[in-house]
RNA sequence: GCCCCCAUCGUCUAGCGGCCCAGGACGCCGCCCUUUCAAGGCGGAGAUCAGGGGUUCGAAUCCCCUUGGGGGCACCA
């Protein structure tokens, strides 16, 4: 079996991307084939500067490696399309002499007037075959030209195209219906619907697998294959990954259409490919949580379901955090360090092998690390001077209560959780008011805030300078009544 | 407008004729644990299986229609 994923070079690598190249590779792994990524540049105006290296840098970051690709070399290439218009057009010219295909001379003016004509009549829009036929002569005496001439599909006016999906079983179409379909732009680079047949059938592509958008132009391809006489591949078309309104994912509307977003945003690539696998799809025995070993054990392109899942970023950070839970802590050190940095956050005072503890099983995402570890880093931070009264106390209270908790931080002569705790228990104690009442007054003095990491290892990870150092500045701040 | 695809809790899904007056997960709501927040444990609400016709002894599962949603109709992929 040999699967390819085949993104364009137009921007930021797709979400939708891995996900089809999630199911790409694994289908490969668990039947020993190949994974083979190809570039599909055909589209001179569109290209975006670096997109390709963004392409391999997020395929890699999130753990897809093909086997085959531009970078990587292989049997079949090369495996960019711009490299391999010669094939294309051998490949046109070949069905132009057979009498499959035609050129045409018609200028874009011309086609979107022809078009617009058809769906007035409420015809489908179709190109009208004004130059099927016509030498270049004959066709040029009669006006609406361009310069460089296309080649089109000659589709039959009868019978029906039909192929069989993996995914959705038996589709046809009316050959009536389709277009005679441009395989050779006048630039001389071909279209995707020429250069994927081409490419699919030379790279021995044995299960061509996209995205459902392309369903209503596989007709063509499978007319293509026909007329040349080529085996045709397996088709496996993919439901389309969806907005909250169930249109299909765009750039536009959403950051998360987009593969770096995630890795920018703090998730693990684990948790993502654990995630997309689980959107139409699912394992055979239920379970939520996987590896992609354990996937790869599983999948099946033909359990997968038709209908467009809608992305659900809710599940995912359920997810994420899993996973980081699960990690060591050593490693998750590795992991958040990059983004502690980023945010300006040295790391190093406490060291994070001490500081990650606190904050293990409260990460969703990586990115959060610089949110909740921050007040471990700055020696005084911002907060409402309000938070230190704790509801029932007054000011005064609380500033005889933080004035002897100085004193008991002090004094403790070990500087462990355990002893912290028992000490300001019994200062809480001695001073009749609630352990939660103190506890909370001193959270906010060491933590900057109401919700934080348990209170005593989080002032054994500060040590009693850090700890002292807060208790001071928060005495300074308690509101005079 | 034309063509194609799709339709089970808010969301992701299990289900491929009887085990289903529909199971799991996320989310949500309680309770427990608890110094806050999490995590964890326990429990709960939540789907007349889009609607209507068939087929069948029996349908969420098969067929048809309707409705709804999505996609495609470029010298873009």
């Amino acid at each position: 079996m040999r699967l390819r994923i085949a993104p364009s070079p137009t921007g930021d690598p797709h979400v939708g991307t891995a996900y089809i190249a999630l199911f790409d590779l694994g289908v490969a792994r668990r039947n020993g084939g190949r994974f083979i990524l190809r570039i599909e540049d055909t589209d001179q105006g569109r290209y975006v500067e670096n997109s390709e290296r963004n392409i391999f840098d997020s395929l890699r970051w999130i753990g897809l490696e093909w086997d085959e690709g531009p970078d990587v070399g292989g049997p079949y290439g090369p495996y960019r399309q711009s490299e391999r218009l010669p094939r294309y057009r051998e490949f046109a010219e070949t069905l132009v002499e057979q009498g499959k295909a035609y050129r045409c001379w018609c200028s874009p003016e011309r086609l979107k007037r022809v078009r617009e004509e058809m769906q007035a009549r409420k015809e489908p829009p179709k190109y009208d075959r004004f130059c099927y036929g016509k030498s270049e002569a004959e066709r040029r005496a009669l006006g609406e030209c361009t310069e460089r001439p296309v080649v089109r599909m000659l589709i039959p006016d009868e019978g029906v195209t039909a192929f069989e999906d993996l995914i959705r079983g038996r589709i046809e179409f009316e050959n009536k219906l389709i277009d005679d379909q441009v395989l050779l732009k006048g630039d001389g680079f071909p279209t995707y619907h020429l250069a994927v047949v081409v490419d699919d059938h030379e790279m021995r592509i044995s299960h061509v697998t996209r995205g459902e958008e392309w369903i209503s132009s596989t007709p063509k391809h499978v007319l293509l294959y026909e007329w040349i006489g080529w085996e045709l591949p397996k088709f496996a078309h993919f439901p389309l990954l969806r907005n909250e309104n169930r249109s299909k994912v765009s750039k536009r509307k959403n950051p998360w259409a987009t593969l770096p977003w995630f890795r920018d945003n703090g998730y693990l690539p684990e948790a993502l490919l654990n995630f997309l696998a689980l959107l139409g799809w699912s394992m055979p025995d239920g379970r939520e949580v996987f590896s992609f070993e354990e996937f790869v054990r599983e999948v099946d392109l033909e359990r997968i379901s038709t209908s467009g899942p809608i992305f659900d970023l809710n599940k995912l950070d359920w997810l994420n955090g899993h996973y980081i839970r699960q990690m060591p802590l050593d490693e998750l050190a590795e992991r958040i360090r990059p983004f502690l940095e980023r945010a300006g956050l040295a790391a190093e005072d406490p060291p994070l092998a001490s500081a990650l503890p606190l904050v293990h099983e409260r990460l969703k995402r990586l990115a959060e690390g610089p949110e909740l570890l921050g007040f471990l880093y700055q020696p005084v931070g911002e907060y409402d001077p309000k938070l230190l009264v704790p509801k029932g106390l007054d000011a005064g209270t609380t500033r005889a209560l933080l004035d002897a908790s100085i004193a008991r931080a002090n004094e403790a002569p070990s500087f462990g959780h355990a002893e912290l705790e028992a000490a300001f228990r019994e200062l809480a104690t001695e001073r009749g008011v609630k352990t939660g009442q103190l506890f909370m007054t001193l959270r906010v003095a060491c933590t900057y805030g109401t919700v934080s990491p348990p209170l005593f290892e989080t002032m054994e990870v500060l040590g009693r300078e850090g700890v002292v150092t807060r208790l001071e500045v928060a005495l300074a701040r308690v509101p005079s009544e």
